[in-house]
RNA sequence: GGGGCGUUAGCUCAGUGGUAGAGCAUUCGGCUUUUAACCGACUGGUCGAAGGUUCAAAUCCUUCACGCCCCA
């Protein structure tokens, strides 16, 4: 009745013959069990029982999970079932179960979703076990398990059948339950400063609220171009100016570009607007968000992460990108720091590429990520990014060469980015035709003009301050994970060769 | 895009030119308190793909695929 193919593993063959057996007994799949109990409440909740107490109280429990471990000592047997929460053991004895199941329950194999019935004990190690009278098997594994010790290595398969490597490895779950944990702490947070959590397109016409190049994709019945959005940042500033003077988005950009330990095409970023505010009032927020969530994911302020250790519980330092530009290029010149021609001969020298189009700002930064950024080990905001590199930064009243501006780093990462908006639209729109003509000089990772958003600051947007967290770097650093796969569920991957 | 490393049994890994290996898992037998259970027997491979060198290739060479790391 099964088609086999030819290549199939004997393992599988094997297995596949077992359910052929089922399906001939009857339904193979059924699903009218319902457990009573998970592993991990059983186990909190008679804690403090003795094997005394618990066969007086004679504790009638269901409990269902995947048979990870199934150890056969001839008339009796004991195997852990794995749910949601944990694992809880149940021994089987042959003159305890129903006539002939205990002989069928041997054919069944480490890896199939079983549940039992039965009353609760405790071994001569003291470990909590359900003494069956009833065991069903609900659902027939196909394809065996990786070795029980060393589990799953493979870092491919690890990626690519996440699903092999959730059921084997208990940090991999791990990982993804904090990812779950710090989502939860920064929304809580957010929603406890009445915050308003909104959701805006995926799909846009107009490229805009980042520098970065965009995936394309088409409209087949308006037969229309999209882009995959690279920041939500225009559409939030919209929602200010509509009146919710405090939003955030908690969702997933998408950005052309290469794949490495620290990029993933889709990436998921928490952006906030906050109305009255400044830079300098959401460096604070982040700070507070930062040390909170350190101490609620981790238990201390003190963030331990490949080798490296950072104290969440202290104002981080501040530095100007012209303070890092100098501090790890102590040869140049710091009266000509602004100075174009001067900055093309820093660059040639540190074999930076130059492009025309490319102003004192563009070549500051461009210096800045070559030789500082990689630096910037402990947390640290850098300041007063330069004007040119900030189309949508509030200039800074003193000196408009820069913005009122920061990106937050860790381990030499940037981890987040904020300012003070600008919400000037005649500026705006005159940083749109900056914009514009860096596109028709080739960037294609310059920013369109953007009418409607003109036409909303001339509305009149509050002076205002935003700032974009990047979850995965985050969810990274308090997990102590050293690639961004590692924190992603399905990381990208090349198309998988099925022959 | 460039460089380095990797791909061998279901899994974890040995194997540097001369008969393809181990542990776990599977299969069979034994065992009524195991904890990577234990004891005994057996089984399991187009060595990532294609081509080349050689009397002989998992091993050397070339190309390709996929992955990991570093750099741009």
């Amino acid at each position: 009745m099964t088609d086999k193919p030819q290549d199939e593993s004997k393992l599988i063959a094997e297995r596949r013959r077992k359910l052929d057996a089922l399906r001939a007994d009857g339904n193979a799949f059924p699903n009218d069990f319902r457990r009573n109990a998970t592993a991990d409440e059983l186990q909190g909740t008679f804690v403090d029982h003795s094997d005394e107490k618990l066969r007086e109280e004679k504790i009638q429990v269901a409990v269902a999970g995947r048979m990870m471990v199934k150890r056969v000592m001839g008339k009796a047997s004991f195997i852990k079932l794995q749910d949601r929460s944990g694992q809880i053991q149940v021994r089987l004895e042959r003159d305890h179960l129903p006539e002939g199941l205990y002989a069928t329950f041997k054919k069944w194999d480490v890896g199939d979703i079983v549940a039992a019935k039965g009353s609760l004990f405790r071994t001569q190690t003291g470990e909590l076990t359900v003494l069956a009278d009833e065991v069903r098997l609900l659902t027939k594994s196909l394809r065996p398990l990786p070795e029980k010790f060393h589990g799953l290595a493979d870092q491919e398969t690890r990626y690519r059948q996440r699903y092999v490597d959730l059921i084997v490895n208990e940090e991999s779950r791990k990982v993804f339950r904090t990812r779950s944990a710090i989502v939860a702490y920064i929304r809580a947070f957010l929603d406890a400063q009445d915050y308003l959590e909104v959701e805006t397109p995926m799909m846009q016409v107009t490229k805009g609220g980042a520098v970065a190049r965009p995936f394309t994709t088409h409209h087949n019945a308006l037969d229309m171009s999209l882009f995959l959005r690279i920041a939500p940042e225009l559409n939030l500033k919209r929602l200010v100016v509509g009146g919710f003077e405090r939003v955030y988005e908690i969702n997933r950009n998408f950005r052309n570009e290469g794949v490495s330990t620290q990029h993933n095409p889709e990436f998921t970023m928490l952006e906030l607007y906050r109305a009255y505010a400044d830079y300098e009032d959401l460096i604070e927020m982040l700070e507070a968000l930062l040390h909170g969530l350190a101490e609620s994911i981790l238990g201390t302020a003190i963030v331990r992460y490949q080798g490296e250790e950072f104290n969440f519980g202290e104002p981080f330092a501040r530095m100007t990108v012209e303070e890092v530009v100098r501090k790890y290029n102590p040869d140049i010149d710091a009266a000509k720091i602004r100075d174009r021609d001067y900055l093309v001969g820093v660059c040639k020298r540190l074999r930076v590429g130059v492009k025309d189009n490319y102003g004192p700002g563009k070549l500051l930064i461009e210096i800045f990520d070559k030789t500082g950024e990689h630096e910037l080990r402990k947390p640290t905001f850098i300041t007063q990014y330069p004007t040119e590199i900030s189309p949508l930064s509030r200039k800074n009243d003193a000196d408009p060469f820069v913005t009122d501006r920061f990106e937050f780093f860790i381990g030499g990462r940037e981890i987040a980015n904020g300012f003070s908006e600008l919400n000037d639209p005649e500026d705006q729109a005159e940083r749109f035709h900056a914009q514009v003509a860096d596109a028709e000089a080739g960037d294609d990772e310059a920013m369109a003009f953007d009418h409607d958003y003109i036409r909303a600051l001339e509305y009149g947007l509050p002076p205002t301050a935003g700032i974009g967290v990047g979850i995965d770097r985050l969810v990274m650093l308090l997990t102590d994970s050293p690639s961004i796969r590692d924190v992603l569920l399905f990381p990208h991957m090349r198309p998988e060769v099925f022959d």
